[in-house]
RNA sequence: GGGGCCGUAGCUCAAUUGGUUAGAGUACCGGACUGUCGAUCCGGUGGUUGCGGGUUCGAUUCCCGUCGGCCUCGCCA
């Protein structure tokens, strides 16, 4: 062994013994007659001490080092001299006195250092992931990244759960997301898709008997991406047969139970508080809402009617929605400079007409170039309902409930954050459920799955497919954390004609279920045993347990927002033998 | 596909309203120093201001294009 400890675990009881450290030269400090060496691995940091006891030799090759060389030094552990005591570091109160030194290793003058203060820009760190992921900031993330997998795969392991892996190499099912295509070589014209999740194989295990199946797959979409969005991300997938959505639910609070309290020594209170996609919508706007704060937005569509305004009572009248938020407190937060910007950020991004909006006075007196146009009585009763005082500014938006619910979700999710309605630190978990089993899908003109095609309607709602689809509830749990969807799962079809009608809905004819997904409607004909599941995003829960901003630092290797590695070039040309194997023409150049 | 921010020394950043020789810290190189820990002190190297074009007497600064990174809308069953 090239060393008998690492750099994190020496402390004061091992003073007086002989021992050999290898990792890197974090930083040097050269004072001529002594020499210090911050040795580092991914244990920690221990200094060094080379000094004239060292002998001439040494001491002279340790003038040598420079950041980043890889050393193994040999001495003996003694205690810092009194008044050295480094208290940062955790092996602060001893140091190594080195007798011998080898460099295993030199390194180019690095360009950035581990551990410099002023973080590099993105770009660098990943074309140079290798110096990246030597910070200790990326090495607590992969370590809590593995902390994590490892409390819910033995949590799965426990309740009889069995790790069983599923293809890469699939099928095209167009739905949902773009794929990412693999030609076949064999089979002329023709390609695999890589998964957006192992949703189908899942079901078939479930067919199969396997009845407590867990994964952590990798899935891929070929989507853009976003500081929480990845092309290639990892779930944490399982699917169990004979289940309800409690069944379900409550294995995951135990789960998330356990995370909490094994990474952040938080005691949950079980179960995990529900909120329905209705509520959500109508209070949160979102149904992903952040419950850590309220700011929660309020219905004046009733009020608006009385209006001389002609924006709030037009909008009523049609049909739609004037709705609201009351930021407590912030009028003095947001001059009319600033109130343009929120402004133009919701009709720029969201496609909202305008935001009205009053600041609240002494005597809950309404202030706004908008005011003269409502009465007193009418300005009263909206206060009232507002919950509005002094001091307290008033935001609303009238438009289709679709438009006011995205403008007031952003605009309180931006509140929240500039106004600092919450504590970063706190964790908020929530379910949102009952989710409608099909969205309007305005490009085609019909009706698209809202989760996926294999989700079982409500039992009570299952006439409405007939009837109404638009009021049909799905069997649909979203795990919510911090106003973030950290995992989200359905029961599942079981029944073959059922699964026939629902793809009948949407617009999946006969002959094209038979063609994508005949393997599945088969199956589901030879004794297909009631199921569901869930899929955790594992980065994202990483993500939000470790306070980190981007995904990209829960991944040892992600892609850049192109979504290419600045570290291996990839995706990169290939050269033109393998593309005539494949009988794929390019414009680009072959390398 | 759309909108926005950014790109200046190896790295992190600055540079007045468009103004004359583009600076600082750090890293690097050389020197001094036997208790530092963001070591200190002295000296030095280091720049096609991402790239291409334009406006101008003059462009890091303004305009157009392009490349790259990030944020975001659409998209993400």
């Amino acid at each position: 062994m090239l060393r008998t400890h690492t750099c994190g675990e020496l402390r004061k009881e091992h003073v007086g013994q002989e021992v050999t450290l290898s990792g890197w030269v974090d930083t040097y400090r050269d004072h001529s007659g002594v020499l210090f060496v911050d040795l580092r691995d991914r244990y920690g940091k221990t200094q060094v001490v080379f000094a004239p006891e060292s002998g001439d030799e040494t001491l002279k090759a340790a003038k040598t080092l420079r950041s980043e060389f890889v050393i193994q030094v040999v001495g003996s552990v003694a205690p810092r001299p009194e008044g050295t005591v480094n208290p940062k570091l955790a092996t602060g109160e001893i140091e190594i006195r080195v007798r011998h030194l080898v460099i295993l290793n030199t390194s180019q003058t690095p360009p950035f250092q581990p551990s410099q203060v002023d973080l590099p820009g993105e770009d660098l760190r990943l074309k140079h992931r290798y110096l990246d992921l030597r910070r200790a900031d990326m090495q607590r993330s992969l370590l809590l990244r593995h902390r994590m997998i490892k409390i819910m795969r033995d949590y799965c392991d426990e309740l009889g759960f069995i790790d069983i892996e599923t293809p890469v190499l699939g099928r095209s099912t167009p739905e949902g997301a773009r794929d990412y295509l693999v030609p076949s070589r064999v089979v002329e014209g023709a390609f695999y898709a890589l998964p957006q999740s192992p949703q189908l194989y899942k079901q078939i295990l479930m067919i199969a008997g396997y009845d407590r199946y867990v994964q952590v797959a990798r899935c891929f979409r070929d989507e853009d991406l976003r500081a929480d969005r990845q092309p290639e991300f990892t779930q944490l997938d399982l699917e169990m047969s004979f289940v309800e959505m409690d069944d379900v639910t409550g294995l995951i609070d135990g789960m998330v139970a356990r995370l909490a309290k094994e990474v952040l020594g938080l005691d949950l209170k079980l179960p995990l508080p529900r909120m329905s996609y209705d509520e959500a919508m109508e209070r949160f706007g979102h149904d992903a809402p952040d419950l850590r704060f309220g700011m929660e937005l309020i219905d004046l569509t009733d009020l608006a009617r009385e209006a001389e305004f002609r924006v709030f009572r037009g909008t009523a009248d049609s049909g739609g929605r004037v709705r609201g938020i009351n930021a407590k407190g912030a009028a003095d937060n947001y001059s009319r400079k600033g109130i343009d910007e929120l402004t133009a950020y919701i009709q720029e991004d969201f496609g909202a007409k305008g935001l009205a909006w009053f600041k609240v006075g002494e005597g809950r007196r309404l202030a706004s170039p908008i005011a003269k146009n409502f009465s007193d009585e009418l300005a009263a009763k909206i206060a009232e309902r507002m919950g509005a005082e002094p001091g307290d500014l008033l935001l609303f938006v009238a438009d289709s409930f679709e438009v006011t619910c995205k403008a007031l979700y952003a605009l309180r999710k931006r509140l929240g954050a500039e106004l600092k309605l919450y504590d970063p630190k706190e964790m908020n978990f929530s379910w949102i459920v009952e989710f409608p089993m099909f969205e309007y899908d305005e490009e085609n003109g019909g009706w698209s799955a809202m989760h996926h095609p294999f989700t079982a309607p409500r039992p009570q709602d299952r006439e409405l497919l007939a009837t109404d689809p638009a009021k049909c509830r799905a069997v649909a749990y979203d795990l919510v954390i911090n106003g973030s969807e950290a995992g989200g799962g359905t029961i599942r079809i079981h029944d073959q004609k059922l699964q026939q009608q629902v793809f009948g809905l949407l617009g999946i004819d006969a002959d094209t279920a038979r063609e994508r997904f005949g393997f599945l409607l088969d199956a589901l004909q030879f004794g297909a045993p009631p199921h569901g599941g869930i899929a955790l995003g594992i980065d994202r829960l990483v993500m939000l347990f470790g306070g980190l901003d981007s995904i990209r630092d829960t991944i040892a290797f992600p892609k850049t927002q192109r979504a290419t590695d600045l570290m291996t070039g990839a995706p990169g040309t290939v050269d033109a033998h393998q593309l005539r194997e494949l009988r794929i023409k390019t414009t680009r150049h072959p390398s």
